[in-house]
DNA sequence: GCTTCTTATTGATTTAAGTCAAGTAGCCGG
DNA sequence: CCGGCTACTTGACTTAAATCAATAAGAAGC
């Protein structure tokens, strides 16, 4: 049901995606389940996968003086993975955590090379995942360097409702980058 | 003289390369001199190259309630583009400006693509650069959510130090998500 | 060499967020 | 249904940076 799922994703995603390309990639597919609460990978763990949820959410933090910083959340219909470590073959340095309980495809960094040297196709399509995450890191970046606490909630309220309701505000006001009270406090001044 | 040394450039960084690759390169390589101060692009152009800097220094910078905001700096023997511009085929946001008198290759993007289409080999350094550049970019990312100013200007001067030689003070400071005066404080507080 | 513009510093004041501490509300598990 | 934990809010106070304003030091142009 998960590969179903995935294989829908590709299509659309990589016109000219053949049969006998994805009969590859499934027969690597490694499906995974998450329990709320529970770690995908913690510091200093080799990332040796590149994870499409298929259902649930994650975050990404890592610890700075006994608290938890959020650096990133993500949700079904996207990837998960600590990329540092996946593509320097590097330690990881953060925590990725369940959110919620998931349903993961992962599948095994030696299989993606193997894939990006069988598949131009597919490295096409690596690189192409590579760009819109790079160009999703500059535009966080831009927001975090030129906006106040305040009106990166306000944006992210506007454009992503959902990830408000599905997660606890203390790790929404640790990702925009203030503490709870001041994030408590921001919402009251909103709402006056 | 900028050519030979984006060649050797390619040379280290793609074993494999071929001559007859590079010669194709080359053929539509555009050379481009840039007088400090001048602008490499604007807000509202569309970015059409890629651009190895063979030589000097250029910013990434907007320009939000009449205040410039720096977001990059980039020198010599580096890449150079409006990535999100080149990479969506949409108007670029921010202005590319020349810090010093400087020397750049430009590969413009249908050539850029047609590389990409004909050689493997380069459609993988394509997707190594941007892994690359999105490494970074987490980096930078959660240097600024979990540091103050003053951890990021040490690390800044740690890591960078020339840097801080090359570029106005005012500039760091923008960079960093401070004001000018800020930073004298902070580096007043240092030597103290 | 002098003027002018730009950059950097310093001081006084305001503002926003951090910190510490307490209290409340909602939720989950027993 | 109750008890305990966690998340959220609120208040008082502290701290750090923004802002406003003025001055000083350098660099660029005439």
């Amino acid at each position: 049901m998960p590969l179903n799922q995935l294989k829908s994703y590709y299509k659309e995603m990589i016109p000219g995606l053949t049969d006998e390309m994805w009969a590859n990639m499934e027969k690597h597919a490694i499906v995974q389940q998450y329990k709320k609460g529970e770690l995908y990978i913690s510091p200093g763990e080799q990332e040796n996968f590149v994870t499409f949820i298929s259902k649930g959410a994650f975050r990404y933090f890592s610890v700075v003086d006994e608290k938890e910083m959020v650096c990133e959340f993500v949700f079904e219909n996207n990837y998960l993975s600590e990329y540092e470590s996946f593509l320097r073959r590097t330690p990881a340095k953060v925590y990725i955590q369940a959110l919620e309980d998931s349903v993961a495809v992962k599948f095994h960094y030696d299989h993606v090379q193997e894939c990006y040297s069988n598949y131009p196709l597919i490295e096409r399509f690596g690189r192409l995942i590579a760009e819109k995450f790079l160009i999703d890191a500059i535009d966080r970046m831009n927001s975090l360097l030129s906006s106040s606490p305040e009106e990166r909630y306000n944006k992210l309220a506007e454009e992503k409702p959902e990830l408000l309701q599905r997660v606890p505000q203390y790790m929404i006001a640790s990702f925009i980058g203030v503490t709870p009270e001041a994030l408590s406090r921001i919402r009251r001044r909103l709402v006056a």
